[in-house]
RNA sequence: CGGAGCGUAGCUCAGCCUGGCUAGAGCGCCAGCUUUGGGAGCUGGAUGUCGCAGGUUCGAAUCCUGUCGCUCCGACCA
């Protein structure tokens, strides 16, 4: 391909609305265009780059048997009704009306469609064990799009979806996903991670992420370098010994004290007080399905709302307003307390079972109480691990301290269980003879986030350095001149005609530009490998081939296409 | 949805506070000349609904109101 026919509108300058460094490349890499907010358009260099990874992504979902269908994106209400999601989903969900004023949604994922296409096809456990994937546009309705591919309203995914006959069979099926996945990324030449996950409003209770270390990502992972423990920080547990009454100022008797102005953890453990976070306990109100509830942890703890979701049971709960906790209290935020309440729901972290010598608020505003024993003068009625994991804790593993980092979700798997074959009717018969629920999986891939996430991860000052099965142009010539009659130019075509013969995408930068340009806009779009032409090498009898982030090489011109091949396999992944 | 900021040429931005000549710069684009190994130089040129609507005023890019869009923070997130 001629730079001069295809169409790679490169940027000197860095886009106003581009946050992060992925985002800005792909902009200035001319491999996408914004339409609005949270849609962009392909440019043919960006589309071949993502055409790269869905390749890989279908070779690996083939080759772990998986089969590949193609569902609708517009779906009926009524499949979404009977799963449940048309209420638990509602906020992500485009909804569409037709001409006869019915409703209909834009897909945002598609276990509703293969639920019930599966429960129409299959009957018996001899049809099973079956995988169907698709690599699909989802339509969500993001709260906020932002860095460009990473979080959009509509972007390209793979979905998998496997159906078993036993829970064994089932996890079998899982682990061939998670072994496709951990070969997707790393053929990608992404250094991902999976990570043990919360299964949120999916249901299910096994899930594991496939994180991608980065400062911009918008999760968090918490891991040990000691045994390998890598947890999602909403799934994330850590081995934090239990609190005791040692060291407390006053143990045994309830002591209600005065904390003029005192509304945070943090000023209890100042002078005149002098309470370490570890002696206290915070009291936060959730109103839970409308009714308020207590949450307890330490002091020097965060809550957890994903755990919270998973000890309540229910995931209908938010924080109560100031209003709503006086009403049910009688104080304010930063002085609050569950020592003789008896009349609201009180649930605990684990960590505070047994403790005593606490410090907590006394539902007085600026009044505090001392003294206090869990148990004696707190009545938990459900406990629970509610605690956010932090660094430096000890692994539950080894013990060793906790690291944290942030990182981008490009895949996920899922073990669903029964929740949707139970819904939609997706029922086989067994050897028994026995109706039973398929029990399935599901395993999702951002195919446009895994492509900017390759850019995040790989590029330096001057542009992207692309990893070599994912680069839209494996090579890049280079020639310094494109006068027809010039013997670099014509030795650049010949070069050119030669690799397309052999099968080498490769992009011919025919341009009538200054070498500088071309230079700096090869490194921008970042093509693994160019091959530079110039007249003082080629006087020599040499071209230059230079590695993107490499060494430049010197070689014979004659051998320049074998040199260009030999590299090529050199770095096949 | 709450908080903050921004909408002026294809891109990056100045001008706005303190209303007033023909609305600007750099980059990009077009033409010509020169140049040719890391985003060249000179000359000439084209390009604007100053987001949109209303208001105040003799006069609005500038002040006011509304509205739409974008970005960031938060909440949210399969």
């Amino acid at each position: 391909m001629n730079w001069t026919q295809t169409f790679i509108p490169t940027l000197k300058e860095v886009p106003a609305d581009a946050e992060i460094v992925s985002h800005q490349l792909l902009l200035r890499a001319g491999l996408i265009r914004k339409l609005t907010g949270g849609l962009y358009t392909f440019l043919p260099l960006g589309l071949r780059a993502l055409r790269k990874v869905e390749r890989i992504v279908r070779e690996e979902m083939d080759r772990a048997g998986a089969l590949e269908v193609l569902m609708p994106a517009l779906q009926p209400p009524e499949i979404w009704q009977k799963s449940g999601r048309y209420e638990s989903a509602r906020d992500v969900l485009f909804k569409v009306r037709d001409r006869a004023k019915k409703e209909w949604l834009l897909g945002p994922t598609h276990e509703e469609v293969i639920t019930s296409l599966v429960a129409g096809e299959v009957n018996s456990y001899r049809q099973l064990p079956r995988n169907f994937y698709q690599i699909q546009t989802k339509f969500r309705d993001e709260i906020r799009p932002r860095f460009g591919l990473m979080r959009a309203k509509e972007f390209v995914m793979k979905d998998a979806y496997s159906f078993d006959a036993t829970d064994e069979a089932a996890q079998v099926s899982y682990q061939k996903m998670y072994d496709a996945y951990v070969r997707i990324f790393q053929r990608c030449g992404l250094k991902a991670m999976p990570v043990e996950a919360d299964t949120g409003v999916m249901g299910g209770k096994f899930s594991h992420e496939f994180m991608v270390p980065a400062e911009t990502g918008e999760n968090e992972v918490v891991y040990c370098e000691g045994c390998g423990y890598a947890a999602n920080v909403e799934k994330a547990v850590s081995c934090v010994p239990a609190t005791t009454g040692e060291g407390a100022a006053s143990i045994g008797e309830l002591e209600r004290f005065a904390t003029p102005g005192v509304s945070t953890i943090e000023a209890l453990t100042r002078s005149p007080y002098e309470v370490a976070g570890d002696r206290q306990i915070k009291t936060l109100v959730y109103m839970v399905a409308g009714k308020p509830v207590l949450i307890l942890l330490r002091g020097d703890h965060q809550l957890n709302e994903a755990k919270l979701t998973g000890v309540l049971g229910v995931a209908d709960f938010r924080p109560a307003t100031a209003e709503e906790i006086f009403d049910a209290l009688g104080a304010h935020p930063g002085s609050l307390g569950a020592v003789g309440v008896k009349e609201l729901n009180v649930c605990a972290d684990e960590l505070l079972r047994g403790a005593v010598g606490m410090t907590t608020g006394a539902n007085e505003d600026g009044f505090h109480l001392r003294g206090v024993e869990v148990g004696r003068d707190i009545e938990v009625k459900q406990w629970g691990d509610l605690r956010l994991a932090a660094v430096g804790e000890p692994c539950n593993h080894c013990g060793k301290p906790l690291k944290v980092r942030r990182a981008i979700e490009v895949g996920h798997v899922f073990k669903l269980g029964s929740k949707y074959s139970e819904a939609l009717g997706a029922l086989f018969l067994d050897e028994s003879g026995k109706q039973q629920p398929a029990i399935m999986g599901c395993y999702g891939i951002g195919v446009t986030r895994t492509l900017q996430a390759v850019i995040e991860q790989s590029h330096d000052k001057d542009g992207i350095i692309w990893p070599l099965p994912v680069a839209p142009y494996q090579v890049c010539i280079t020639p310094l001149s494109v006068s027809p009659e010039s013997a670099v130019f014509q030795l650049a075509q010949a070069i050119h005609k030669a690799l397309i013969e052999e099968g080498v995408e490769v992009l011919l930068d025919d341009r009538d530009e200054r070498p500088g340009v071309k230079f700096k806009d090869a490194d921008l779009v970042g093509f693994p490998l160019r091959l530079g032409i110039g007249e003082k090498s080629l006087a020599r009898g040499e071209v230059e081939l230079k590695p993107r982030g490499g060494q430049l090489i010197a070689v014979k011109s004659e051998n320049a296409v074998t040199k260009v091949l030999e590299w090529l396999e050199g770095n096949r992944v």
